[in-house]
DNA sequence: TAAATTACTGTAATTATATACAGTATGTTA
DNA sequence: TAACATACTGTATATAATTACAGTAATTTA
């Protein structure tokens, strides 16, 4: 799919918090109102360019006929196995992806990451958990991270960040620590874990 | 709020299935067509009257300006503390609303329970956990289950189920098995824990 | 038993909305 | 460098949509 300029992912981005708002996409008016048009056909081209990449779909004739695309509407990726290398997000390492709930975990989740092993048990974090990751580098000792070792992901608590030392605690007593010289070895916080999910029975 | 009439439910539910089928609300001309009115009046004025009723909020003006009510929009209630005695379900202990995310868990959540006590965590279940439960009488031994015993609501693993003696056993060495003979003690069994929801950070 | 509610048809006016056409200006791609 | 994409203003119009008013008729509630 085609990249939407920063103006039209303005748009994207109006429509979609328009209908979390009202739970109806807005009218050309209302979308050159909130943005500064002077004109509603503004509006009308920036969606007329939004449909030709893919993104809505615009049922004609219809007020406020405005469907979002799947993959736009069906929000958070879920990632199954990283592949070693390329970037989480990467499209092959996209397993689904389940629908955006705001208010399902207090804060946002960029993706889920599916855990392999037990090496956080302890914490209640236990093998095929989904655990929710919010992209940020503002790294905090004492939380869970999702952290990138010379081109392997896996998942911590982050127990000591210095720029001679970086400690990754497992938690379970069977795992040691993982300690990493960050001048020496590839280090990448790809996140924060913010929430979990799990599938029972 | 009042209840519906069978030809109100009905417009109701029309309104719901076109929102998940376009992504905005009907017109008047369009529930008219659907349910074969001859004037758009007809759904106006049924409209009207589901909304004096309390369960839509009519913009006025707006094309679509049709808002589903909270209670309406069918989150999955989050139940915090159960007022003992009553049904689980009930108004009072409905902590709020969560979207209903269906690919989220597997399997379909009636709620949400936010977890009291340590006595699961050897299974990962600690807390200020949400799990998800799902009414079912089809309860399984080894699975995790919300039994009401004497008023009296808790989540454990069901270990032994037959007509002389019922076991629940605590997923935690610091607890003890809960034996009930169900002859005895009043025991209902709420639902099986099909999922698990846990907000960190 | 009178008043209100439910469940519609039918007409019509007003306003809300989509959308075509004509421009201007700048940046990007073939 | 010509064609195209982006990012708008401005005008105009057909039609989509809300919504008021005037009825009819059956059922329910006070």
């Amino acid at each position: 799919m085609k990249n939407l300029t920063d103006r039209q992912k303005e748009i994207l981005d109006l429509i979609k918090s328009f209908i979390g708002d009202y739970g109806f996409p807005p009218t050309r008016a209302e979308i050159s109102k909130e943005l500064g048009f002077k004109s509603a056909n503004a509006a009308e081209q920036h969606l007329r360019a939004i449909e030709k990449k893919g993104y809505i779909k615009i049922l004609s004739g219809a007020s406020r006929g405005i469907v979002l695309s799947k993959e736009e509407e069906k929000g958070i990726p879920v990632i199954g196995l990283v592949a070693a290398g390329g970037p989480i997000l990467a499209q092959e390492n996209i397993e689904k992806r389940i629908p955006d709930s705001q208010s399902l975990l207090s804060e946002n989740v960029d993706y889920y990451l599916r855990v392999k092993g037990d090496s956080m048990v302890d914490v209640g974090i236990f093998e095929e958990d989904l655990i929710g990751v919010k992209k940020t580098n503002d790294i905090k000792v004492g939380s869970v991270v999702v952290a990138r070792i010379n081109d392997e992901v896996t998942v911590k608590t982050l127990k000591k960040f210095s720029s001679e030392e970086v400690i990754l605690k497992a938690e379970n007593e069977n795992y040691s620590d993982i300690k990493v010289n960050p001048s020496v070895d590839e280090l990448n916080f790809e996140g924060t874990c913010v929430g979990l999910l799990r599938n029972l029975s």
